[in-house]
DNA sequence: TTCCAGGCGTATC
DNA sequence: GATACGCATGGA
C-alpha cells in the first residue's frame, strides 16, 4: 500500500473503497458524516478522513498512527478487487458488488463490537448509533469492560438501552472476569469461540455471528438477519456459492447492503 | 394508535 | 428442535 505524508495528512490511493457505503452499511456505529468527509472512533483513536475520488486523505495523522492502526483497520492489504471478481461468477453478487463497489470490511475492536451488537438487537441503526454515542459521553470514552463491570442497571438507566442493560453489564462481567477471553476468540475453531460468545447473556446466533466477522475478522463468519435470510431463501436456497464460502462474511456485506438498499423488484 | 427496528430468552409442544 | 411470544425504547 503506498502512501505519502504531506503537512499532518496521510494521502492514499485506492480503488476499491467508498468512506459512505463502507462506514454507513451497518458494520460500524461511530462514524458521522460531515461537510467534506467522515469523523469517527475506533475504540478512543479518532479520525477525520476525506475522500477525493480514489485518493483517501487521513486529517492530522502521523506515519506511525497509519502503519500500526488505520491500515489494518481498513483492511488495505486486501485486494477487494480480486474478492469482487470471485464472487461475480455468480449473478446475484455480481449485481450486489457493483452496486456498492466500495464496501470494505472493517477490522474492529472486539469489546466494542460486541457492546455495539448486544445494543443493535431488535434496534434500529440510528438508535445505536445515538445510545453508543451517550454512553461514550457518560464514561468519557468508549468504556472499558473493568469500568462497565462495576456498574449497576440503574448506574446505565440514562443510556435508555431497555432490556439490553442486563446483556451489557453480562458481557462486561463475563469479559472482565475472564469467563470469556475476547483475544482468543481470534484463534479459537469457530464452533468454539460462538459457544464462547454465547455464554453471555443476550447474545445469540446473530450476535455472536457479527462480533466474529466485524471483531475478530473471522471472514467465515456469517450473520443472517432478516435481510440475508431472504436472499438466501430467494436466490441461495442450498447455500452460497462455493467460492465465496471462505470469504462467506464478506460476501454477505454487499448482499446485506444491495437488499437493505437497492431496488431489487 | 399501531408498527417496526442488523434478536434473544423463555415457555410450550 | 421447532415455533410463539414478550421485551424497552423512540421514531415513522
Amino acid at each position: 500500500m503506498d502512501f505519502c505524508v504531506k503537512n499532518n495528512d496521510i494521502h492514499f490511493f485506492c480503488d476499491d473503497f467508498d468512506l459512505a457505503e463502507t462506514l454507513d452499511c451497518g458494520q460500524a456505529f461511530r462514524w458521522k458524516k460531515t461537510e467534506k468527509g467522515f469523523c469517527g472512533f475506533a475504540l478512543d483513536r479518532e479520525l477525520y478522513i476525506e475522500q477525493y475520488g480514489n485518493e483517501f486523505v487521513l486529517k492530522d495523522t502521523t506515519k506511525e498512527d497509519f502503519l500500526s492502526f488505520w491500515q489494518n483497520y481498513f483492511d488495505l492489504d486486501t485486494d477487494y478487487a480480486e474478492l469482487k471478481k470471485i464472487y461475480s461468477s455468480d449473478e446475484t453478487l455480481k449485481k450486489a458488488c457493483e452496486y456498492a463497489k466500495g464496501i470494505r470490511l472493517l477490522k474492529q475492536d472486539t469489546w466494542e463490537t460486541l457492546i455495539s451488537f448486544i445494543i443493535s438487537q431488535n434496534n434500529n441503526i440510528p438508535r445505536i448509533k445515538g445510545i453508543i454515542e451517550n454512553m461514550c459521553k457518560m464514561f468519557g470514552g468508549f468504556p472499558t469492560a473493568e469500568r462497565l463491570a462495576q456498574c449497576s442497571e440503574s448506574d446505565i438507566a440514562p443510556l435508555r438501552t431497555g432490556f439490553r442493560a442486563k446483556y451489557i453489564l453480562d458481557a462486561a462481567d463475563a469479559v472482565n472476569s475472564k469467563r470469556v477471553k475476547l483475544d482468543e476468540l481470534k484463534t479459537l475453531p469457530i464452533d468454539e469461540a460462538r459457544k464462547s460468545l454465547m455464554s453471555i447473556k443476550g447474545v445469540g446466533p446473530k450476535v455472536a455471528e457479527c462480533v466474529l466477522l466485524y471483531g475478530c475478522y473471522r471472514v467465515e463468519a456469517f450473520p443472517v438477519d432478516v435481510w440475508i435470510k431472504r436472499v438466501m431463501t430467494e436466490y441461495y436456497p442450498d447455500g452460497l456459492p462455493k467460492n465465496a464460502i471462505e470469504t462467506a462474511g464478506i460476501a454477505q456485506q454487499y448482499l446485506f447492503h444491495y437488499m437493505r438498499t437497492a431496488d431489487t423488484k
